[in-house]
DNA sequence: AGCACA
């Protein structure tokens, strides 16, 4: 029976690799640590505020020798060894490897491991979670995959430090109900650090993707929740897909203006056009993206769900038959985000004269509120060329709900990023017209017209 | 100034 040759001996100092440090500061940090003793060699783990008074830590290094070199060099030198101008007394640790300071996942790095809690594999589209994560910064690679923890991502950062921004502002946070299906109660975020540094990400699936490389071929039989439409209960529906999305709204408690429609399709991508009419009582709107795929996946997260909680304007998709609307570029019912933004100004201060701009007024907060909040990139008025494309972190945390608090969504504490505007144009004349109103009346009118010179395109004819 | 706890 050997013993495992750490003894009980307190004054027969055995060389380890780790380091006991007594004397230090009460809250010394890893890094002042690592900053005392990384001259010696490579540090590979540490412990502080250790022990009743916080004041005493342990350093491992990877090799023997840079431990000896340590206690050797301070053993004999002028100055002691120091934190903070306080004497810092170094001994070989009674034991050989640092236990339990941080488990692997808390070691830093630029991949973060995330466990979706409380949901199966389906219930999470790579989109939501690319949308999420994409508020700290570019989001290179996702790869979702099922393990006995749950449904995980691992989140490929381009560096450490928003790695942590997101980790820091999203562990134990929920993803936002509404790009949730309804069945998800609650959704928590469980966060740590993976020790990938480059995922290799072969196809772009459902359940992968490489965002540095758009022309990764897309595995052909990973293709479900990403091209495909969705194929109904019954096995039958199939509907031709479209860059185009028509959306009916049940339950209309509140209103749905085109800049709450903007802001909740933008979630997905860049949302070319949007028009808002009424047909049979029912509201319904189309939503045009510049691609198919786009449009897909903001379908296929945002079906069924309502844009405000209790039920509210529960949004039906489906892909509308139209590539591309010819809307009033600026209207209470249409809006066209292709148009140069100098025509959109223009337009804004006709409209300013004959109709009032399309302002969301918060159904719970009584009057309009001003915009405030970073979900004001909608609003009338503000240069197009302002909107982000991402979350500002410095809003994010602090509360105990999930990043930004904007005031537009009644029962909600989040709103997705609102990606800019795209700056082309389409080519004028290739716009087809809206059928989708069969009474053959006038489904984009607004009170007044605008003038046909600050049309740049024309205008639609019922 | 004197050895950690998942």
């Amino acid at each position: 029976m050997s013993t495992s040759g750490q003894q009980q001996f307190r004054y027969t100092q055995t060389p380890s690799k780790v380091l006991h440090l007594r004397n230090l500061p009460w809250d010394c940090s890893d890094e002042e640590l690592v900053e005392l003793c990384k001259p010696f060699g490579k540090i590979v783990n540490t412990k502080c505020n250790v022990g009743a008074n916080r004041n005493q830590a342990f350093v491992e290094f990877a090799d023997l020798n840079q431990a000896i070199n340590m206690v050797s060099y301070y053993a004999s030198a002028s100055e002691p060894a120091q934190v903070r101008g306080k004497t810092v007394y170094i001994q070989y640790s009674n034991r050989n490897e640092i236990v339990n300071n941080k488990s692997p996942g808390d070691v830093p790095g630029n991949v973060l491991l995330v466990t979706i809690e409380g949901v199966e594999a389906g219930d999470v589209s790579i989109d939501v979670i690319h949308l999420v994560f994409s508020a700290f910064g570019f989001v290179q690679k996702i790869a979702t995959f099922e393990k006995a923890a749950g449904f995980q991502a691992l989140i490929q950062f381009s560096d450490v430090g928003t790695a942590s921004a997101a980790r820091e502002a999203l562990d134990g946070r929920s993803i936002p109900k509404y790009l949730l299906p309804e069945h998800v109660n609650h959704c928590h975020l469980r966060i740590s650090y993976s020790a990938h540094t480059d995922l290799n990400i072969k196809f772009q699936s459902h359940r992968s993707r490489d965002y540095t490389n758009p022309y990764l071929p897309v595995n052909p039989t990973a293709m479900e929740g990403l091209l495909q439409p969705v194929v109904g209960p019954d096995g039958e529906k199939k509907e031709p897909e479209s860059n185009v999305l028509f959306a009916s709204l049940e339950n209309m408690q509140y209103a749905v203006t085109v800049d709450v429609l903007h802001t909740v399709f933008s979630a997905f991508g860049t949302v070319q056009k949007i028009a808002i009419f009424e047909k049979n009582g029912q509201t319904q709107a189309l939503i045009q993206y510049p691609d198919l795929t786009t449009a897909a996946a903001a379908k296929d997260a945002l079906e069924g769900h309502c844009i405000y909680d209790g039920g509210y304007c529960k949004l039906h998709l489906s892909y509308s038959r139209h590539t591309d609307l010819n809307v009033q570029a600026y209207s209470d019912k249409s809006r066209d985000y292709t148009v140069p933004e100098s025509s959109l100004l223009a337009m804004q201060q006709a409209s300013a004269v004959h109709a009032p701009p399309a302002v969301w007024h918060n159904p719970q907060s009584g009057p309009a509120q001003s915009s405030a909040g970073y979900g004001a990139a909608s609003v009338p008025g503000q240069a197009p060329t302002s909107h982000s494309s991402s979350w500002n972190p410095n809003l994010l945390g602090g509360g105990s709900t999930f990043p930004l608090a904007p005031t537009r969504y009644p029962g909600h504490s989040y709103a997705p990023p609102v990606p800019g505007y795209p700056t082309a144009v389409n080519p004028p004349g290739s716009s087809q017209q809206i059928n989708h109103n069969a009474t053959g009346g006038r489904p984009f009118s607004v009170s007044q017209p605008f003038h046909p010179s600050t049309m740049p395109h024309a205008p639609y004819h019922g």
